[in-house]
DNA sequence: CTATTTTAAGATAAAAGACTCTTTAATTAA
DNA sequence: TTAATTAAAGAGTCTTTTATCTTAAAATAG
C-alpha cells in the first residue's frame, strides 16, 4: 500500500474538516461516526496532525479540532508527511539503506523520477481541490457515503 | 512502502539470476547467502515466481532455479504482479473499496494518472536494463555488496 | 538401488501495523 | 466549585507481514 491506513484516515479527516465552511471546532466523536473510523484511533491520528501544526485543538465543552490554515494552503503532502513521514519520498525501491545519488541501486534513477511525480501530485493537490470536486460531483469519503450526507447535520 | 519486502526480495533475486550469463540452474542456498536473504524465506518467494511462470525449477543434484524467459523479456512489473498482486495498480489511494471510474473518490482521477506512471516505469524496465546498468557502474543489490563480488564464484 | 541434493509445503514464532480500551489531564459552562 | 466534555496518553489486543524451523517429496549422480 502506498499510504498507511493511519495516513488515509488522516486524509479523509482533513477533507472532512476542509469541507465544513464554518470555522468552528469540530468534536471528534461525531466526526468519527461520520467517517466510520474508531473514535480512539481517529483521536490519535488527529493528535499527530495537531502536533505537526496542521490542526488546532480545543479542550472542554464545544471543543474539538479545526484546520490551522486555510484548506487551499494545505496540500495532501502535508498530511502524508505528518503521519507517514518522509520515507515514501526518500526510501529505496529495492529497500537498500543509504540508497541515493552517492551510492545508488540499479533502480535508483528511474525510481527517483517516478517518486517525484508522486510527490508533485501530492504537493499540487490541496484540500480545497478535492473538496470542491467532491461537492460538485457528490463523491464519497467513506465506503457508502457521499458528500451531501457527510455534511448534513 | 511501495512494494512488500517479499516483492523486493523477489526483484533482487530476479536481477541476480538475470546477471548470470550462464543458463544453468542456480541452487537457492548459495543464492540466499549472496543476497543476504534467509534461505527458507527466499525459497518461498522463488516458489511464487516459479508458480507464476517467471522461473523454472529443477530438483535434485545440480538443481535450482533459472529464468523461464530471456531477461530482456521480463519487466519489473512481472515480478511485482507475481508477488504483490495487482493491488498497487488498482487500489484506491484513499482506501475506498470499489473506487473506480463508476464510483470514484475525490482523489481517483489524479491518483490514476500517478499510478499509471508507476506502472509504466515498472513495465518499461526490464531485468536486462538494470543488470546492464548495475554491471557498468558496479552498483549493488545488497546492503554492502556490489555486482563484481555478487558474480564472483 | 541408495545416498545426496534439491524443491516444496506446513507449522510455528517473532515483529510490525492496525485497532481498542482505560485512565488522566485540561477546559469551560453553569 | 462542580459537573460535563473534550484532548491526550498509555496499555493492551488483534491481525498481517515477515521470518524461521521442520518435514516431506522429487530427482539424479554414482
Amino acid at each position: 500500500m502506498l499510504l498507511s491506513k493511519s495516513c488515509v484516515y488522516g486524509l479523509r479527516a482533513a477533507l472532512y474538516l476542509a469541507s465544513k465552511e464554518k470555522e468552528e471546532f469540530t468534536p471528534i466523536k461525531p466526526m468519527s461516526e461520520r467517517l466510520e473510523i474508531s473514535f480512539h484511533f481517529l483521536t490519535k491520528i488527529l493528535q499527530q496532525l495537531t502536533a505537526n501544526g496542521l490542526l488546532e485543538s480545543f479542550k472542554g465543552p464545544n471543543g474539538g479540532v479545526r484546520l490551522a490554515k486555510s484548506p487551499d494552503k494545505l496540500a495532501l503532502i502535508d498530511v502524508v508527511l505528518a503521519i507517514d513521514g518522509p520515507k515514501l519520498l526518500t526510501e529505496c525501491a529495492l529497500g537498500l539503506p543509504g540508497c541515493g545519488l552517492k551510492n545508488p541501486c540499479p533502480l535508483h534513477d528511474k525510481w527517483a523520477i517516478t517518486r517525484d511525480s508522486i510527490r508533485d501530485m501530492l504537493a499540487n493537490t490541496t484540500l480545497t481541490d478535492l473538496v470542491e470536486k467532491g461537492k460538485k460531483e457528490n463523491l464519497r469519503l467513506t465506503e457508502d457515503g457521499d458528500f451531501e450526507q457527510l455534511l448534513r447535520d
